[in-house]
DNA sequence: TTGTAAGCGTTATCAT
DNA sequence: ATGATAACGCTTACAA
């Protein structure tokens, strides 16, 4: 490989001119500047970065820790990082746990997740990474990251107390869907909810509720009804919901309404026309059942986009490293089974 | 952050003294030793790995060129290379060349992508990988990699004619899965394969008239039907082919596996017990549909590690770097489409 | 405008 | 057994 030094030689000037010219620097006359530029190009010449950040303290890297790779989510939101990252002339370093590989849903002690981040957190700090991002593979609030790194810290699709965490808007998200819903006709609006200790759950309904109470709507609480985020627990509540007589269902996960579109397919309930429904998460599935599902799209790009740029302000000193919660709205992906089947097959 | 000169500063001793125990090397007195472990310990002493690197020239890390990271195989192919490289102790970096995201499916002009690889590794490179693995989006024919980088470069996912590739057998996949459905009872099956030109068609057809060969039975050749991969088309063709009294179909993908099962239902065939259905991809939809789809799944996680390996097997000089064609077999996800509906709602 | 030289954190050679 | 020192490729005062 060659380097600054071999250019130096091959150009009859001391390293230090070629450095000048390699990084921007004023002080060289055009001419010298052009020959070294041309030997350099001609050696085919590449900084070794590993060198610079050596010399320089700083590696214009960032750490990325990946809860789980595999999981669905994570790739857009490291897509997201990636971009702002290339922007900012940042490089980043990919740590993934496979916490989903290696113990499913079952959750493990969590002294077992403090030690596989600290490892991850040593890895990457050995590495000389100038400040971390977290990615959950779920939405949920994490407790076990380095109460204080050597570098700054940002949470992406998860939340740490103490840490500057972006995350998406649930309470929005339930709000703006049951406004759609109201738009689309509906008057008498079911809900299936996850399980009643989630805080997606509560926040969703909350915003459903807020949403109702600005529409002067009143909110009957006999048409909530708690499922299991499965499948199953959909197809179950579609039919206590639909004898109860609503004229539109908001199932907070898109597995859940597959199941109510299952009871709907049964039961001959035209979903989009006698029953207005909408998921959560958007899931590539939920573009794919007939009827299409309406959902809402959590903004898992532009969650790992701001990550990253809180990180850089940090790192660039334009902001102080402290707790702060970034919340991104979502976005109605209305389809089908709202606005119903404009050219039926 | 501590290093290895404020350790030996703390414990008297000198520098070397300090990377002798470090790194395990013989010639210090056991009560140094212990003594100088515990100093680091309580500094929290981190090796600067890029110091290091810079020292002995192998810096222990490989570079990952993934074509684009949000492309459902990319992540699980990743977790098979982060897995073989944590149990060599190598890390990696990844660059991510967002192709899809940037070009959708259109293909852009071919020096557009020499051009993206050529920084992607240019990148890699100034970051002293030792090596590069290059995923591909989808299983093509790389012409645009560089003919001759510095380093040893292995594909993953698709292949270049001069280089190491690991890919999946479709072959192979074609037979197996023929086998199956000829297992379950099928004695008349058509196929809908993919655009004529596609070589995954190619090649999984011939294993599919392979595996009749074998079994003597006639391949009908009337029985082929071209599809375009999307769901249209499997409901089209499933049509014609049941017209034409098939007892089976191979879709050589799930997306028009699923026309093929909206077909059935519509025209009241009962999927699973009239006809035996698989597809190909294991896509998540197929473990949803209903009924479930059979299916054939590809060995991502394991072409990871199958690439890491060979390109860590060429690093250790254990292997040269020449063209090889490392082939995998995918698994014949058997669900309700082919084995019937065990317990009927 | 150009060059000299120190030093970043390591490793490794060669003295002591 | 231990330590002094050069070198890896680079940046950056400072000197010329």
């Amino acid at each position: 490989m060659a380097t600054i030094r071999s250019i130096a030689e091959h150009a009859h000037v001391s390293i230090a001119t070629v450095s000048k010219v390699l990084n921007g620097k004023s002080g060289v006359r055009e001419e010298t500047r052009q020959m070294i530029l041309n030997v350099a190009h001609e050696l085919n010449y590449r900084p070794n970065l590993n060198a610079r950040s050596l010399k320089s303290g700083r590696a214009q890297t960032i750490g990325i820790i990946a809860e789980d790779l595999t999981v669905f989510n994570t790739p857009k939101i490291i897509d997201g990082v990636a971009v702002a990252c290339d922007e900012a002339n940042y490089h980043y370093i990919l740590a993934n746990l496979r916490m989903f590989q290696r113990f499913g849903h079952h959750q493990a002690e969590e002294k077992v997740y403090t030690e596989m981040v600290r490892d991850a957190v040593n890895v990457l700090l050995a590495r000389q990474v100038d400040g971390i991002i977290y990615i959950g593979s779920h939405s949920h609030v994490i407790s076990y990251l380095p109460e204080y790194s050597e570098v700054p810290l940002v949470c992406a699709y998860c939340t740490c107390p103490s840490l500057p965490s972006v995350v998406y808007d649930d309470e929005k998200a339930g709000y703006d869907l049951t406004e759609h819903l109201l738009a689309v006709g509906a008057s008498r609006i079911g809900m299936i909810t996850g399980p009643i200790d989630s805080p997606h759950s509560s926040s969703r309904s909350m915003g459903h509720m807020r949403a109702l109470y600005d529409h002067r709507i009143p909110y009957d609480p006999r048409l909530t009804l708690p499922g299991d985020w499965e499948r199953d627990s959909g197809y179950e509540i579609a039919g206590t919901l639909l004898g109860a007589g609503v004229d539109a269902i908001f199932s907070q996960n898109d597995m859940m309404a597959i199941g109510v579109l299952d009871y709907c397919s049964k039961a001959g309930v035209n979903v989009g026309r006698d029953l207005k429904l909408i998921g959560f998460d958007n899931l590539e599935l939920s573009s794919v059942s007939r009827p299409r599902l309406s959902t809402v799209a959590v903004p898992l790009f532009e969650i790992g986009q701001a990550a990253a740029s809180e990180l850089l302000k940090i790192l660039s000193g334009e902001q102080a490293l402290a707790p702060k919660l970034v919340k991104l709205s979502c976005n109605i992906i209305a389809r089908e089974s709202t606005l119903g089947t404009e050219a039926p097959e």
